[in-house]
DNA sequence: ATCATTGACTTGTAGGATGATTGGTTTCCC
DNA sequence: GGGAAACCAATCATCCTACAAGTCAATGAT
């Protein structure tokens, strides 16, 4: 047997465990308060300093923001996210697309094959959603949908490492698209062939559909670009 | 060492910067024993609770190792992946070969177009280094070669963000691979199909040859997890 | 209405007390 | 002498109280 790999967990990385559960679970919503330590160190039924060192532990890790006199905040649903975006900040959309297209094509091509039934509804539903926006001409709405639909494809792989690794970089991915202002000429790119290969098992035409996708993407940005010279 | 009393940070915030400095500089090596948290207070002219806070948060963050009874150790001499590693180390192997799969498939595709002489130089190198090692049997070697090629390869792809992720993503990897015990049977798995491709510029060829490593690769896996039934 | 004051609440820091765990030392028995 | 058990010191783990310092909103005087 290996060298110690299975050590009992301390009552710190328990609470640490428990607080990141509250996160990413969505009961604590970003930017949201999070309850007074005290108040924390009630109900795990722990010290006050078991609390502190954990919420410290995840303040240094990016996910909360402690405000001496005023409370604890959740700054980011996960670790990865905040030196994400940090990253994404400084890089070129190419770069990103680039990196988009890698995750995604592959994610629709796993997708196709593993869905199931309430995958697909989540998927439809996000689409749904993001045609209403593009017609209701609703920017905010839009970005929203449209990367929810994105992360419903990628839920629907089931694989968790990919899940997660998207769901930073989706996130860091919706600063980036505040900052440089939503082009709303997205909206005709063509997610509807992606679903519908997803929905019928097809794993080739869920690839192609996701490089046409990707293409569509590519194409739109330099465009924009070529406006903004 | 030195102390300060400056204010502007929080105290627990300076000692974290004082202590990563220590490690990064070099003052505490690998696997060194630091000072104990009541040397280290007193050192620093801080509380002991505060010296904790700031241990502990290195500690999640994956660059010290606290043991109960015994000390405090450096485990690691940068926090690039813990998270990542924390991640991966309760990942399925398949989970993470399909990550893989996304990732480097793209990159070998794009780094058929963008390679410089330079990039195929390292490319090659790594390659042959890899090979020296597996006739030689040297496992450490071979892991460290193959995943040098790996990375050689997304780094010729000249995409800063596909390069850092796959960084991070590769430094989780070899911890993954260390702890389950390298299978040396990949070493049969073409690597030089991918090089060559890529020499040669072209990018749907250097596509296939990464699907089919993959391919070996992911035949491989399960291979050996049926060895372990 | 405006603005300074106050007070409640919250996080930041300090330090002590006690328990748990480890590693080394000593002792004791054979 | 050798080995095992008991012991002890060092260290981290947790909890506690106390106070400092910062924020915010209600209060009340102007």
């Amino acid at each position: 047997m290996s060298l110690r790999t299975a050590q009992r967990a301390s009552l710190v990385d328990q609470v640490i465990e428990q607080l990141k559960e509250q996160i990413t679970s969505g009961s604590w919503r970003l930017h949201a308060k999070i309850p007074t330590e005290t108040v924390l160190a009630e109900q795990l039924g722990v010290g006050r300093n078991t609390v502190r060192e954990a919420v410290r532990a995840l303040t240094h890790a990016g996910l909360l923001d402690c405000r001496q006199g005023d409370g604890t905040y959740v700054r980011a649903t996960s670790e990865l996210s905040g030196a994400m975006a940090r990253r994404l900040r400084t890089a070129e959309h190419l770069e990103i697309l680039e990196v988009r297209r890698a995750l995604e094509v592959e994610a629709a091509k796993l997708a196709a094959v593993r869905r199931t039934e309430g995958d697909i509804e989540l998927i439809e539903a996000a689409l749904l959603r993001r045609e209403q926006a593009w017609v209701e001409a609703e920017v905010d709405a839009f970005v929203e949908a449209d990367l929810a639909f994105h992360v419903a494809v990628v839920e629907a792989t089931h694989n968790r490492v990919l899940i997660e690794l998207y769901k930073d970089f989706s996130a860091a991915l919706r600063a980036s698209i505040a900052a440089a202002g939503a082009p709303l000429e997205n909206g005709h790119i063509p997610h509807d062939a992606i679903a519908r290969a997803i929905a019928s098992g097809d794993a080739s035409a869920a690839e192609r559909a996701g490089h046409a996708c990707m293409e569509h993407i590519a194409i739109a940005l330099t465009d924009t670009a070529e406006l903004l010279d």
